[in-house]
DNA sequence: TTAGAAATTAAACAAACGTTTAATTTAAAC
DNA sequence: GTTTAAATTAAACGTTTGTTTAATTTCTAA
């Protein structure tokens, strides 16, 4: 699938009301507004609102692959591997802001059947890679045995996306009156703390 | 404030609806027809389907404070209280899973603005209680000192409901092709995975 | 038993919704 | 320059939306 300018100008203006006002609380009316184009164009471009939204994630998600297949092959520990992979999920999250947002509800509605194939098989990849890490870690004797793998991206992906839903609460509780702090915040606490969280469960011993 | 059963019956099924289709995916005629009632009559006890929503929020938030003071004076070690504390969170998130779910959606929303003065107190009141367990434990030298203790329920609330968000996806991931065997991981597997990590970031060493 | 308040109803309201139409303009190809 | 397709437009379409009305029923208390 290959987009115009004018198309991803669309997508775009489309994916923000999308995050900021839900897709049912955004009219094709106000993104037509916004995007500075006639209503009739989205019928016109994508067949529908809901089509439009099929698109979007299709778009996105598409560009979401994570690059890391080198990181297996690379000469760190394992350790360092880990921390790595957090902070290219954390990158992710942070630029997919608005989809994940999207997602977060498209994934627990059951008012639209979206076609999520393409990001389960993201996850899933991720997950391998995640696996091979640690099961590399716990041959070298640095990663303790029975580790519930498949419970960490959770623990990553959850803390951010809470962080990020709650950010007003934030905000005001850890005094980031500006957006630059908001985001310094993320990019080196919020950061570190996660790599510290993974890096004590996979060394703790029970 | 105070319901009667009919208006109780009313913002059960609102709460519902929202969870499952979102507020703006959700219509006063659904309301009325599973609740069974007249479509006036939302009006006439909420005044809106607005107010519906602020008087669902003050109803559910008012009964969802932690009761844990006793936690505080308990004769366990801190380790164990974290433990307790964590079981709670859980517990709670779980037995409002519905209103969390509406809530995700709210806070990050600007199409509305609900007070939700109610659930911050609630929040740092927990955030105070957890503050003072860890403080204990630092003294008693069972506890790591720099410990981020804001830092800690995003990762306790995030990875439930990140869970819970993406339940189709671990639902085949982890086989749990019952709504049974999906409570009972998350009772046990995931209760004891959080509760895990959290004891591991407070004992690790930097 | 009766008066008055509360609850409930069907119907109507205007506004907003997503989508389609048919006409027009713009662009590309020959 | 003419032809054909693509892009764009304003207007209208039929639904659905949340809310209100005014009439009626049910309940409560004197």
């Amino acid at each position: 699938m290959e987009f115009n300018e004018k198309q991803i100008e669309i997508l775009l203006v489309a994916e923000q009301l999308f995050a900021e006002e839900g897709f049912d609380g955004t009219s094709v009316r106000e993104i037509a507004k916004i995007a500075n184009i006639n209503i009739a164009m989205i019928s016109y471009y994508f067949g529908s609102k809901e089509k439009l939204l099929e698109a979007l994630v299709l778009y996105r998600i598409s560009g979401m692959q994570l690059h890391l297949e080198s990181l297996s092959t690379e000469d760190i520990s394992p350790i360092e591997k880990i921390e790595k992979l957090i902070s290219y999920y954390i990158h992710r999250i942070n630029s997919n802001r608005c989809m994940y947002q999207i997602l977060h509800f498209e994934l627990s509605t059951t008012k639209r059947e979206l076609n999520l194939e393409a990001f389960t098989k993201v996850k899933k990849n991720n997950l391998i890679l995640l696996e091979n890490i640690i099961t590399e870690g716990q041959l070298q004797g640095l990663v303790q045995p029975n580790i519930n793998v498949a419970l960490i991206p959770p623990i990553i992906i959850g803390t951010i996306t809470h962080f990020h839903m709650n950010k007003p609460y934030y905000v005001d509780l850890l005094h980031l009156d500006s957006d630059e702090k908001y985001e310094d915040y993320i990019a080196n606490e919020l950061t570190k703390h996660i790599q510290k969280t993974i890096k004590a469960l996979l060394i703790y011993e029970d």
